[in-house]
DNA sequence: TTATTATTTAACGCATACGTTAAATAATAT
DNA sequence: ATATTATTTAACGTATGCGTTAAATAATAA
């Protein structure tokens, strides 16, 4: 029970897919910063940047803290958990190719189904043409 | 120049963060489909997913191919550059934290802040709290 | 040609996302 | 208490995205 449950992969994607919000992170690659100079480096207000930082926020790619010596300012800093999470999927997907995976799971799936006729998602099933 | 443009992570995120095109994909990663099977299989209308299908086909995350044997068919299939390349966009980000590197990197920069004053982009800056 | 099957466009309604400016909070400093 | 700086929330307009049904294409079969 680790696992970031796996709905968030749809929150992570969609988070990252906003450039701006994008733009946010590569910022953040650099180390840690406040809010007002993320929402600088980004080109847009304060405002905007803040409820971007939100949804980022909220996916957990960026946390938050106070500085202690001034507690007004508050840094945002990249989270690492989220990354690997999409890192995972992705190697997931990719493991379709693999080691020219592809052609060989195809092949074999499209045999299973001219043996059974139908399975119960018949990839191809070809609109039974008229015959051989 | 065999890059796909850096623009295009933004539409691969982007495509990818709509759980119904992340259905697909994930559908396909069994092997080539039908516009039709991606539907169901995603619980939609063909419309529907016919829209998802060209966003997806627009990042080349998918290809479509007509069958030989049956031209009436096209198949969709997962294409791996645009995998590859979130992958290597992926891998750059998390370098930053690679070998603890995070808090070295951190550091060093907020000691050049210390010396500095003021950089190019100053990322703390601190409110210049009253003095030591 | 007409009919059939698969897929895409078109048109509609609805919801959500984004950026801006103005107002509200939060934390300190004087 | 009042002022200052940093950030967030509220309110507003605009735009884009999504799903549905109905119509249009595409490719073939009879």
């Amino acid at each position: 029970m680790q696992n970031p449950a796996p709905e968030n992969l749809d929150l992570i994607l969609a988070a990252l897919g906003d450039p701006a919000r994008r733009r946010a992170v590569e910022f953040l690659k650099d180390g840690p910063r406040r809010a007002g100079e993320i929402a600088e480096a980004a080109g847009m207000s304060g405002p905007a940047m803040s409820r971007h930082l939100r949804v980022l926020r909220k996916t957990r790619l960026i946390t938050e803290e106070r500085v202690e010596e001034d507690a007004r300012i508050k840094l945002y800093r990249l989270e690492r958990a989220p990354f690997e999470a999409l890192s995972g999927w992705l190697e997931e997907v990719s493991a379709f190719w693999g080691d020219s995976l592809q052609a060989l799971k195809a092949h074999a799936e499209s045999v299973v189904r001219e043996e059974k006729g139908a399975g119960k998602s018949p990839p191809v099933r070809a609109a039974r043409r008229s015959g051989p």
